[in-house]
RNA sequence: CGGGGCGUGGCGCAGCUUGGUAGCGCGGGUGCUUUGGGAGCACUAGGUCGCAGGUUCGAAUCCUGUCGCCCCGACCA
């Protein structure tokens, strides 16, 4: 009786063939056949159609039986190489107590304004965070274990579930609010040593992605955030990436455009066709109708950008920003730039937005000539703000201090002014990086040189911490010559959900996914044309059996569907390689496809395996380092 | 958070303007036929039209509120 259960158990739960060998009628693959509503970009409708993944909620995805095949793949390619760099692989955990990250000063910034931290209270009135990062718990734990420079240098790394409060989850797995990833953290004795495991970590990093198939660009980043000096991201090129790239054509320069640097182009001179002083404009509020009235060109004007800035347990700060009338406030920059004037570890930037007329009423202040405001706009105009603190902060892009005869705004309506330097201003602005560097823009190691823009996908992204965390949490070691000292770390981070969906952006067709076999869920399908015939029956079923014990990972397609729904799963699927087991099964013979390529060829059965099995084994590499 | 759009069977949609008690395609089930690129015929199951109020003799349809989801934006006025 329990032997008959067994053997009645036995087709569906105890196939006699490897793990990696599977039967797509005890798949529950459940494919689509329209494109569903929600996926705009064709990497979500691909996994959405192809059975790999359902959305539960906004940004929040279930990970089917297909799609942690591939996980379980890229988790495997990122361990060996994290083993590899000595790493130690551990697991931390998501629920976090806010007391950490209070004391790190992230708390705030974290859960206040724009945070990105899931939070909550436990029935005993704790507060605790759904971890976005894990810089605060590993770096307690650091300062817990690491005691003396003899531990030093270690890397701990996980893979975990991660949780953001995105303020757009959007295109499926590329920005949820769930999602997985890989980080890692170092710990060293001095910053040289942390150079060097930072250029390990590049060198793993650029492993894993070739070895996943993925083509990426190493760009210089902004460290947003997390914080730290040096930062690189590695991006997926893509149509669809959400960052834009900027380059140098002889590849020696390479950037986000939050970080980017260039050099401006030269303005246009000011000839002295227009007298200085007033220049009366009325109603020409924008830079454009600016240059219409008057036949000027963006850049012989300075405009003038108010913005509020709002810090923990400060005043609001109203913010005074002078650009060069043809280019563009970089905002990454400037809140870099206010985070650092405010002391980010006690006051963090909480949020930054233009400065508006319902603002200024609110405060109980007259209102401003947008459109004509000018560098030299007083003080004065704060006086008796209810809340702000009142005095701007005054900040300008170096490139406007290069200007010699210009137009701003004289700071009444309808009315700007010919300024015949900038050092006549008063008071003059603190001068500093931020203006967002644009494509065409002459590059800084070599002018000649014009910056190129493309989009990517980040999918990796590495730090050079430095001690912020470690002096906020109070790791210290004892040196070699018996000091205290506080530990230098490094972050290095994997979106795995994301660069599973970011490869089928940059391998799909028309008809569905073209894995990369390494990370494919399976490397191999077999579509048995006909179920009804026996000879192609038992064909497939010999030929799974032979590839399976090959130790190939080997789809079998044995529905009794028709022949032409099974390619079309077979094509949206995205498996590698193909084995059809049709007409000529009777005489032997099979046809092999290349998924990518649509290459195919006839050969008999018996040639298959030693056909494929070297193929697939090259495959495994992913793509050859260069 | 601002703007726009959408919630009708598992999926994709129509119906709403002009209220009268729900329909199409795909998918599911059964049967017969078919069988190498998402088959045909027949039968069949499945929806209190996101939710809550309101107007009305009567609401998927009109009004109010609310929830959810998608898209754009959140930087130069």
């Amino acid at each position: 009786m329990l032997r008959q259960a067994t053997q009645q158990l036995g087709d569906r739960f105890h196939d006699p063939l490897p793990a990696t060998s599977m039967r797509v009628s005890q798949l529950l693959l459940v494919t689509l056949r329209d494109d569903p509503a929600e996926a705009e970009i064709p990497s979500h409708r691909l996994l959405l159609r192809g059975g790999y993944i359902r959305r539960i909620a906004a940004g929040v995805y279930a990970y089917l039986p297909l799609l942690w095949r591939v996980l379980v793949k890229i988790n495997g390619i990122v361990r060996e190489e994290m083993d590899r760099t000595g790493a130690l692989e551990t697991l931390l955990p998501q629920l976090q107590p806010a007391e950490l990250w209070q004391r790190s000063g992230r708390w705030q910034g974290y859960t206040a304004g724009e945070g990105i931290m899931f939070h909550m209270v436990d029935r005993q009135d704790r507060s605790l965070g759904l971890g976005p990062t894990h810089e605060e718990v590993v770096t307690a734990l650091a300062a817990d274990l690491l005691r003396s420079y003899r531990q030093l240098p270690v890397c701990l790394y996980q893979i975990q579930t991660k949780f953001r409060d995105e303020i757009r989850p959007r295109f499926g797995l590329m920005r949820g609010r769930e999602f997985i990833m890989k980080d890692a953290y170092s710990f060293h004795a001095d910053a040289a040593c942390l150079t060097q495991t930072y250029q390990a970590m590049d060198l793993a990093y650029r492993r894993i992605f070739l070895r996943c198939g993925l083509r990426t660009v190493a760009v210089e980043a902004d460290s947003g955030a997390i914080g730290g000096s040096a930062s690189q991201e590695f991006m997926v090129t893509a149509e669809v990436g959400e960052d834009l790239i900027l380059s140098s054509p002889d590849g020696r320069y390479a950037a986000n455009q939050e970080r980017a640097l260039s050099v401006a182009a030269p303005a246009v001179p000011l000839d002295d066709g227009l007298a200085s002083g007033e220049l009366i404009t009325p109603g020409q509020s924008s830079i454009a109708a600016l240059c219409d009235g008057h036949g000027l060109a963006p850049s012989q004007i300075l405009k003038v950008l108010l913005l509020l800035a709002r810090f923990a347990d400060l005043p609001a700060q109203p913010v005074l920003v002078c650009l060069r009338g043809d280019q563009q406030l970089n905002e990454v920059k400037l809140r870099n730039a206010l985070s650092q004037r405010a002391g980010s570890g006690s006051h963090p930037l909480l949020d930054l937005q233009p400065l508006t007329p319902e603002q200024l009423e609110a405060q109980g202040l007259a209102p401003l000539p947008f459109g004509f405001l000018g560098p030299q706009l007083d003080d004065a105009v704060l006086a008796g703000a209810h809340q702000w603190r009142p005095q701007f902060l005054r900040l300008a892009d170096p490139s406007v201090a290069g200007l010699g005869r210009f137009v701003c705004g004289a700071n009444k309506p309808d009315l700007h002014r010919v300024v015949d330097g900038w050092e006549l201003l008063t008071p003059l602005p603190e001068l500093v990086d931020l203006r967002s560097a644009q494509p065409g823009d002459p590059c800084l190691h070599d002018p000649d040189q014009r910056l190129v823009a493309s989009r990517g996908i980040e999918v990796g992204h590495i730090f050079q911490l430095g001690r912020k965390y470690s002096e906020a949490l109070e790791a210290r070691f004892t040196s070699e010559d018996g000091s205290e000292e506080a530990l230098w770390m490094g972050c290095y981070g994997i979106g795995v959900s994301r660069l599973a969906q970011a490869a089928v952006e940059q391998h799909h067709d028309d008809q569905g996914i073209c894995w990369p076999l390494a990370i494919a869920p399976f490397e191999v399908i077999i579509v048995i044309a006909s179920n009804q015939d026996a000879d192609q029956g038992s064909l497939g079923e010999r030929l799974y059996g032979e590839l399976a014990a090959a130790g190939i990972e080997v789809l079998l397609d044995d529905r009794s569907e028709r022949a032409g729904v099974k390619f079309k799963d077979a094509d949206l699927i995205g498996i590698p390689w193909r084995v059809v087991v049709g007409r000529g099964a009777a005489a032997g013979t099979v046809e092999l496809v290349e998924r990518a390529s649509h290459s195919r060829e006839d050969l008999p059965a018996a040639e298959l395996l030693a056909r494929l099995q070297p193929r697939i084994l090259a495959q495994r590499q992913g793509l050859q380092a260069h």
